[in-house]
DNA sequence: CGCACACTCACGGAGCGTCAGTGTTC
DNA sequence: GGAACACTGACGCTCCGTGAGTGTGC
């Protein structure tokens, strides 16, 4: 091959980009071979060599190949227009950061979480994952069913606290559904004892403030909190909570 | 409609999820309406609403379906391939965060750059893009091509300083290519005043170690260095320079 | 002549949006 | 009986990877 021309091959090689992805940019006109030999055979120069290097670069700002090719046709850019598109692309990526940085935040959580348990029942993982993914939806419900100050001390625990009460939580929970599904009596010292501990955990988590958030659970309307039971194992823990409760209260 | 029995619609709107995407979960067998009317229509219950939102939660750190498929399918999970699960994610969008940042970083530099000029030549803002693109390999290039410490005087400079020089090599290359472009001759005075500033932002970016950059560049092979010139600005710079050169030093 | 290389279709993928043409529900 | 809703294909989108079957360059 003589100096400066290339085929698609060495072509590709030399800047890094496929094969594929040549005959790709030719098909849509955004970057066509110099020239072609009399088989057919697409020929490259230096030249397409700048190009596809633009066309990288404008790439891997986000750009796409759409726009890549109106902005590599004008040649010369107006720097108002330009702009736009610069700060449109880099309020995208900020986008796109926060949404990571929060996902990165709630794996961290989970993966707090479910270290320290050999099995998790899925449900309650899910039902973990969507306190925090509706964290705010969260705080408005409790806003609106209890009084402010409740809900402050509720909500406010500090991260690694709530990693705490989740681990808790996680366990529990998928002692009760286990029970459920093995069958167990709800009236059984096993079951008993674990809605004691549950009890326990909900004291915990609303701080002592038991008593006022239970009254309110009973006179509004069904709760539509993520719950991670079933309604046969919703049954078997209401019979059980009642029974404990006319043995302790 | 009976109470908690939903035709697609429906459901749609309580889940907030669209009609489209419900059938294609039905396609793929990730979720399955608990019922179907004679006429063929797709009946979800409330038990169904759980389970999207289950898949919602597990889509929301990133599993792909056929993984969330697994998931639900098995119901329980071992807490150890959860928690590979959780810290491959993890991983994932750490390593995207990161990409991200550096891009953001990027666009940031070049709205910099370019919020001063009304016009931008493509090839020039390619060429500061490629730049910053890659910097490491630019590093590695100068250390290589020069002694260390020359090349470390020139590319330890700090980023508002970076910004400025870009801001100033924007404007001479940008003038380069347009006299070219005009047709204008290489000992004009226009040519030559801009030749001169060519040479002073030379000067300032290497601080003052010009001749030895000079020495260097033309003993050691053709600069792959980014170039934003055609051959043929190319070669009308060269002789300007020659001609600015012959007058001055 | 043979081997490496290039060519042109064409499918697939993730997760749906969006027609088009027809059937169901109430 | 007619509006509103649902159904099943099927194509489109992005940016290519990955074949399959055939033609070129040296």
């Amino acid at each position: 091959m003589e100096k400066g021309i290339f085929a698609i091959g060495e072509f590709a090689h030399e800047s890094g980009v496929s094969v594929r992805t040549l005959r790709y940019y030719d098909s849509i006109g955004l970057l066509t071979p110099s020239d072609y030999s009399e088989g057919g055979h697409r020929l490259y120069s230096k030249n397409d060599l700048t190009i596809l290097k633009k066309i990288k670069a404008l790439q891997f700002l986000g750009f796409p190949l759409k726009e890549i090719k109106d902005m590599l046709e004008k040649n010369i850019v107006e720097g108002g227009i330009l702009l736009e598109s610069l700060n449109f692309q880099k309020d995208l990526f900020e986008a796109r950061r926060l949404e990571i940085v929060n996902i990165l935040s709630d794996l961290s959580h989970m993966i707090d979480v479910v270290k320290s348990e050999k099995l998790v029942n899925i449900e309650v993982f899910c039902a973990m994952l969507q306190k925090l993914m509706f964290a705010e939806d969260t705080e408005k419900w409790f806003k609106e069913h209890f009084s402010t100050d409740i809900a402050d001390t509720i909500l406010h625990v500090n991260k690694s606290e709530e990693i705490n009460l989740d681990k808790k939580w996680t366990k529990v929970l998928s002692e009760i559904k286990q029970l459920s599904f093995n069958g167990a009596a709800p009236h059984s010292n096993e079951t008993q004892e674990t809605v004691e501990v549950l009890f326990q955990l909900m004291d915990e988590t609303v701080k002592g403030k038991l008593e006022l958030v239970e009254e309110r659970l009973q006179t509004s309307e069904p709760v539509s909190f993520p719950n991670p039971f079933t309604e046969k194992e919703q049954e078997f823990l209401k019979i059980a909570m009642e029974i404990y409760k006319n043995n302790n209260f």
